[in-house]
DNA sequence: CTGAAAGCGCTTACAG
DNA sequence: CTGAAAGCGCTTACAG
């Protein structure tokens, strides 16, 4: 890279709306209707605001208008975990959502943190942020996001519910998703079956293992608590996990995973057991990630739109801010996606 | 949820510093001071005015700030791609840095579109951003990005580079990298090697496949044009195109990858035909996720620490912004870290 | 459409 | 430390 004299552009004054008139041949007042797309304003006098503003390269300060109006178009994304793709799915959805919409969507990550959940919203705030989407961290406390809600700044809880705290979710219906997914192993033939991966302090994990137990009970089938092995989201959580499980008794035929990412970690498990996932083990996932599909075998699990986790997180964000009313939570539909990571007990080697 | 009568806040003041100043019964000037941080201030007086902050739930007003200043604390991530893992953990390192130094990092998402950076970097500088980091999207025109940077609004690249624009990257030694990982798979005795996935119009993609074609001429082994197959950088990537190298040629005994995920992909079509990764074909990979030394085999690759990315990032926007120079490009170190994905030829299956 | 004016909430420089 | 004042760039309401 080549050193060259930097330009001294700080001494360069920004062109305002006062140098875009004088250039345009107009008032203030006209150039600030143009900027806002006002009705009012003849094509011809557009045109010549517009020609100014590119020669002058105008850049609107919304700072400024910000602060005269006391609204902003900017909306965060509070995210617990970047590096959970299934999380980075709903992100990319309600970015095109929110843009769609008018809105600045900016990503903010707070990596399971409270401590930075509330220095980041705080800054946030600061900002003037017009509302908030949130994977709120584990351990969030019910009256501080209760206070941080309101109808100046809405927020919406995604994938979590933070009880008590009178926030709306928007969420898989999780119990449902892990209900049919058991079921359909229970219909395989299979009556020793684990659940593995996910942290308990965290509400979906609840959910989801409700789902699990319910449809157990409902087979009437018995289940051992060393068959429930939370663990960490992570690959290496299903792999730890399962290993915990194979240990403390070999007689399993089917593992019901948290999440996609922790069904990757028990394959890996099994195949350093020797064992070909599918085969002698069945695997069913949740969430249905875009490599599921291309695992070998092909990963049975519970798909959720991402695309529906955001229309209606967005939906319910913008009645927020519109009609001044706190909406309902809202529970997004699951879908059983099977492909050929069950065996049956029938057809089960080993 | 409960619908409950909404709280009327729109119509409560927001609390200003003037009204710290009446609570606290010191002067606007004053609690200015305190606000930033300065030092002649009584520490009694530091206190008074931060007790009225609390109880009035001041929220200082950044738009208004910068308006007045002229800065903001605002930083931008531009990132092309939220789905891919490896840029995620440059993100949060990024992050990681920023805050260490009083930034405020905001990540926006242009999912690999020229259209969708372009208004998402507009909509930015309206907002002020003191300056961006960002992996340029494919077909990014070097004059649009040159007219972008400045000492006001300094510009990073990160894991990219436009050329002719003369905008810093930060970026690892691609080159290198690749090329010891194939001089390894050579000094196991393959001869016959393939380099697979990466999309051809990133700059990224040209250096690592130079350091693959290096490595063989040096060792005088042949290349055949249909070894080296481009394929998009996800999983089905790596699949797809390792498909179509052994249906063109069966004699390949390795895979240099162009990514870990496109070395996922790679496992995949392996195990579809039958064949185990590392044992009759070793495959290696660019990036080291987390995920890699989870795989089965474990992944052999060469290590790029995202923190060292982050950190030399941060530094050159630092320099840039401080000493209004534009900072010296830098390529951070890679490594070889070699795990159970490669037999050498002799001991090779199948 | 224009033009003068006021004000959003902050910071800064200044006289005391 | 105080207190009055000016100004950042915008929008809005108003009289013309």
């Amino acid at each position: 890279m080549v050193k060259r004299k930097s330009p001294r552009l700080a001494e360069v004054r920004k062109a305002t709306v006062i140098d875009v008139a004088k250039a345009a041949g107009v008032s203030k007042s006209t150039v600030s209707l143009v900027l806002r797309g006002s009705e009012g304003v003849k094509a011809e006098t557009v045109a010549k605001v517009n020609i100014a503003i590119e020669q002058l390269g105008y850049v609107y300060n919304r700072d400024a208008a910000s602060l005269r109006n006391k609204e902003s178009n900017l909306i965060a994304i509070v995210a617990n975990d970047l590096a959970n793709p299934y999380l980075a799915q709903v992100i990319m959805a309600l970015e095109a959502e929110l843009e769609r919409r008018g809105f600045m969507p900016v990503v903010v990550n707070i990596n399971e943190s409270v401590a930075r959940q509330t220095t980041m919203i705080a800054s946030l705030r600061e900002h003037n942020v017009a509302g908030y989407f949130m994977t709120p961290a584990p351990e969030t406390q019910a009256s501080w996001l209760k206070g941080l809600a309101s109808s100046d700044h809405p927020v919406i809880c995604l994938m979590r519910d933070v009880a008590g705290s009178d926030v709306p979710y928007v969420m898989p219906d999780n119990v449902k998703g892990v209900y049919l997914a058991t079921q359909y192993l229970i219909s395989l033939g299979h009556k020793r079956i684990a659940f593995v991966g996910g942290v308990e302090t965290i509400s979906d994990y609840q959910e989801r293992k409700q789902g699990f137990i319910r449809a157990m009970e409902e087979a009437q089938l018995p289940i051992k608590a060393e068959d429930i092995v939370p663990s960490s989201t992570k690959r290496e959580g299903g792999k730890v996990a399962l290993h915990r499980v194979l240990d403390s008794d070999n007689s399993i035929t089917a593992v019901m995973c948290f999440t996609d990412v922790v069904a990757y970690g028990v394959y890996s498990a099994l195949m350093e057991r020797g064992l070909t996932p599918g085969k002698e083990i069945a695997v069913v996932g949740f969430d249905d990630l875009e490599d599921s599909r291309l695992m070998s075998p092909a990963l049975t699990t519970v798909k959720v739109r991402a695309e529906d986790i955001g229309r209606v997180a967005c939906e319910r964000l913008q009645q927020w801010r519109e009609n001044n009313s706190v909406p309902e939570s809202a529970l997004v539909g699951v879908e059983l996606v099977v492909r050929a990571s069950c065996c049956s007990v029938g057809e089960r080697a080993g």
